[in-house]
DNA sequence: CTTGACCCTGTAGTGCACTTCACGGTGTAG
DNA sequence: CTACACCGTGAAGTGCACTACAGGGTCAAG
């Protein structure tokens, strides 16, 4: 049984986001000691760093929160797993799309940019006093 | 002179976020009417889509204003803009690459499910059990 | 027996760009 | 005269994932 900043070092996260955790319902309510102190089952740590591992691939805690429920759920089947992973493989492209439009805007304005004068005459600025709207933005 | 309904039609903004932009500084204290109406030059439309197109090419308030400034700055050379806008684009490349790692890491997991069978056999959820961490995440 | 690391609770603050709310005055058309 | 769209203020709420703070109890070493 571990207290929990032995499970935070393990974790890889901080003994306050441990506790955000269990309040958001990520992790199991954990037994007390006597103390009043959280005493952990060693594989508590695993099921942080599945959180961490989720977050680093784009999900944020609602969808994790919906993983670990499937995951705990017996009538649940991979595919259910497969769908929320599909869905957030369109989600991260569509941003990246965003991101590449931003992208290509940018280089024409800097492609225009000599770098030298005022910028009375920055095309630059002139561009985004002008230019046309291309879309959501943010 | 147009009032504020005005200039947020024309300018695809509302009018709360007109007066917030106000605040924060984005656009000058305008005069007011007798009433306590604000009364706004034609060309505070201009500005408002000035700060619209930036956003959209990924700038955020703070950003804005500070280009604003040198717009506005007699002794700003072009070079100055351009700066900001290098900037922002290797901003951008970065966050690209975050997506496509992870974009690069869920199609893998995808790519290894079954689609069938129980959640207690899916590979994906394995995976985030036990796949190494790949970096920043968000 | 004190120091210092650890643990507890509850609340508030962070950043970003708004949005919503409560409450009230103004202007105009019928 | 009344309805209704418009304008004003200031404060609080939104979403996301924490982080920080205030104020206090616990435990092991020296």
């Amino acid at each position: 049984m571990l207290n929990i900043g032995e499970v935070a070092r393990q974790g890889g996260v901080t003994v306050e986001t441990l506790r955000y955790y269990e309040q958001q319902g990520l992790i199991a309510t954990p037994d007390r000691d006597a103390n009043g102190y959280r005493k952990y089952a060693p594989d508590a740590v695993r099921r942080v760093r599945f959180i961490k591992r989720a977050q680093d691939v784009g999900f944020m805690l609602k969808d994790i929160a919906d993983l670990l429920n499937l995951r705990a759920d017996p009538g649940a089947s991979c595919r259910d797993v497969r769908e929320r992973v599909e869905n957030k493989l369109s989600e991260i492209d569509g941003k990246i799309e965003v991101l590449n439009r931003m992208r290509l805007v940018l280089n024409t304005l800097t492609d225009a940019c000599p770098s030298e004068g005022p910028v009375s005459e920055c095309p630059i600025i002139d561009a985004l006093d002008g230019l046309p709207r291309t879309g959501e933005g943010h």
